[in-house]
DNA sequence: CGGCTCAGGTTCCATTTGGAACTTGCATGA
DNA sequence: TCATGCAAGTTCCAAATGGAACCTGAGCCG
């Protein structure tokens, strides 16, 4: 109960925004979805604005590193698919990287198409590393009210989500309907696997 | 476990992209970063893709006008408060929409600044009944993996977080590395990043 | 082999974006 | 009642963005 609620857009004795704010979280049809982008928000706003007042990178450039520090290489394919940047952005973040010499492409390997293996230099693992604690420090901050099994539960739950979605990404939302229409009922036949 | 992971670039029986997925959600110091990125992507690129196509409207100016909806009402300010949209672009948004006949400017009123009260039109409320259904399908179609009291607890653990936020976001986040890094002094005397 | 298809990556270019400077009008205090 | 400050909203413009077309090499099939 952090805010106490103006009534109308006169009277404002509380925080500004305070009205809209909580209708978004109260009186939204789509709950889940204002939490949603409004963390995603918390996060990437300052965390980039950062990276990009103090280190000159662009948020795709930043994630391109990011991808290659923690899977330890892979293509601009696999950044685009779990990013979800447009692989037109990412050739240039991509290129860009690797004339600061933060990155490096290898020579396709035979076996997999075209795929141009990526791979962190020395200078890119420095700056990933220099840059990681304040990530790491946000994600903190924003779970901070959540205790131990609290967030072991948050987690458990959004992996779900995340994984669940394999099912259904691919599925355009053009009959995207209410759970048990036949759009739904179709769809859950097909892949259980993931 | 759910995915069977290739092993290198090369050989990729598996879906494509696989193995990067799997290091970020089980290999990634920011986990929960990660799994609110990718909710908010498998949420808004098909429906602001959709909203773009069939009606026109670019994503603030949706976001604008289900502002409006679901408050009944509200300023330029509240909507970027809320958002996280920028008071230009949004300015541009009310504009358009405005000229458009989905929303109206009333005359400020006495007693709080210079706001301006923002409505819809009907052809607005029209323009929202019409595009909720798929907004709360996409959102239900996300859940579908959880049973109810799983919904709940996500529900009540993200409104925690995100209420929680109200304590920390205006503080900079300057002083939020590791305590003592080096990295943090070093950035602090002036930039060395190109 | 020789053409075909498919997909990873690049280029082109019109549109969108948002930081920064600006405008404007309310509100406070001397 | 006039400065002075402040904040809502607008304008300007350089930069970022991403859809679409393109290029190119790998794998396939006859």
């Amino acid at each position: 109960m952090a805010r106490d609620d103006g009534e109308n857009l006169g009277s404002e004795a509380a925080a500004p925004g305070a009205e809209m704010f909580d209708a978004k979280l109260d009186r939204n049809p789509c709950p889940f979805a204002f939490r949603m982008n409004y963390m995603a928000l918390l996060y990437n706003v300052p965390l980039y604005g950062w990276i990009k007042r103090d280190y000159g990178l662009s948020r795709p450039e930043y994630v391109v590193l990011y991808s290659l520090a923690i899977t330890g290489g892979g293509s601009s394919r696999d950044i685009s698919l779990t990013s979800g940047f447009p692989k037109n952005t990412l050739s240039r973040a991509i290129s860009r990287l690797e004339s600061l010499g933060l990155i490096q492409r290898g020579d396709p390997e035979p076996g997999s198409g075209r795929l141009q293996p990526l791979t962190l230099s020395g200078q890119g693992w420095a700056l990933y590393n220099e840059t990681l604690p304040a990530f790491e420090a946000q994600e903190l901050r924003m779970l901070d009210v959540l205790d131990a099994p609290e967030r072991d539960t948050l987690f458990r739950l959004m992996s779900k989500v995340v994984r669940g979605s394999a099912d259904w990404v691919d599925t355009p939302l053009k009959e995207m309907d209410t759970p048990g229409s036949a759009a739904a009922r179709a769809r859950r036949k097909g892949k259980k696997a993931r």
